[in-house]
DNA sequence: GGCTAAACTTGCTCAACGCAAGCCAGCGAA
DNA sequence: TTCGCTGGCTTGCGTTGAGCAAGTTTAGCC
């Protein structure tokens, strides 16, 4: 237990509160990562470039914080695990899209051009990272929305859907 | 420097570059206040319980990141300097509205009731964080927008301006 | 001239991160 | 049968960062 706000403090504010889970080292990209449809280890381990202890660590953590769930797959005839997301971490979303639009705005790319751009499929327009579709107008429902990332691919990613969680 | 992607490495991903501007251990939380106001060093020390080292080299990199700016003032006629922020650090806003949003729904608070809101004063009337008003439809300006964090006090805090920079 | 306050700075300790290497279970190939 | 491989961890070790406490600087004030 840190003494930081870190780790689930109790504290009053829900941003601190937020900030406490999300705010770790590799968390937001993980989750970045899981929401564009990455669940397994290897592939994780292989898009952030993240050390496989602290990856390790950090799925565990954020598993018992309820942003993924340990879902048994069958690779191959061997069972292994995968990391798919909750509703809490689907909903992590907004939060990716805020940070997205920031660091468009106030950070510098490496590559000069290319940005990063979502579409909304219903319509097949781009529209900024948001809860409306700038193009339509209607809002952007998860299963509409993909992501181009033309660093890696020009092909859009659709985001992934969580797991339904019984209820 | 880190191996991470924490201080600004040139990645290709707006979000990893945010995360690696914003997602430093109490730099959200700085932002959230001075958002909120905050302009002094002892106020910040005061208001989030970090320690002075710690708050100092943040402040610092903050500053070099152009999220602050340092600007001197007269305190009882000695020069001081406070911490003010920019346009890069005001914007930070809809990332603090979606870490509330998410910290609300999804984390539990110590005490039972009372949880934040936010107002839109051109209405009066309480909203979801976000960029329009739930109530009248308005865009909410954030000379508009005011917070209620009813465990500190039931007065509502009217965002701060960033400070003008030229152009 | 000594006191006080604001904003740092320095020194020490411990937790977190990064790297590298090792482990383990099961499959397929030799 | 043993060998190697692959996915998912675990262990060990060194480095960076956070937390605590105490000291320092600057200037107003009595």
């Amino acid at each position: 237990m840190t003494k930081g706000p870190r780790p689930q403090a109790p504290v009053s504010c829900p941003i601190g509160r937020a900030v406490g889970l999300l705010g770790e080292r590799w968390t937001l990209l993980i989750l970045r990562n899981a929401n564009l449809g990455t669940t397994r280890f290897d592939a994780f381990r292989a898009e952030l470039g993240i050390a496989d202890n602290i990856l390790s660590s950090r799925l565990a953590r954020m598993v018992e914080a309820g942003l993924l769930t340990r879902v048994p797959y069958r690779g191959s005839g061997r069972t292994r695990h995968e990391y798919r997301l909750t509703t809490a971490g689907a909903e992590v979303l907004p939060v990716l899209h805020a940070l997205a639009v920031w660091g468009q705005e106030h950070t510098e790319s490496p590559e000069p051009a290319a940005p990063m751009r979502v579409i909304h499929q219903q319509c097949g327009q781009v529209t900024t990272p948001g809860r409306v579709c700038d193009h339509c107008g209607e809002p952007v429902r998860r299963e509409e929305e993909a992501w181009v990332r033309p660093w890696l691919s020009s092909e859009p990613t659709v985001l992934a859907s969580p797991v339904r969680t019984g209820s």
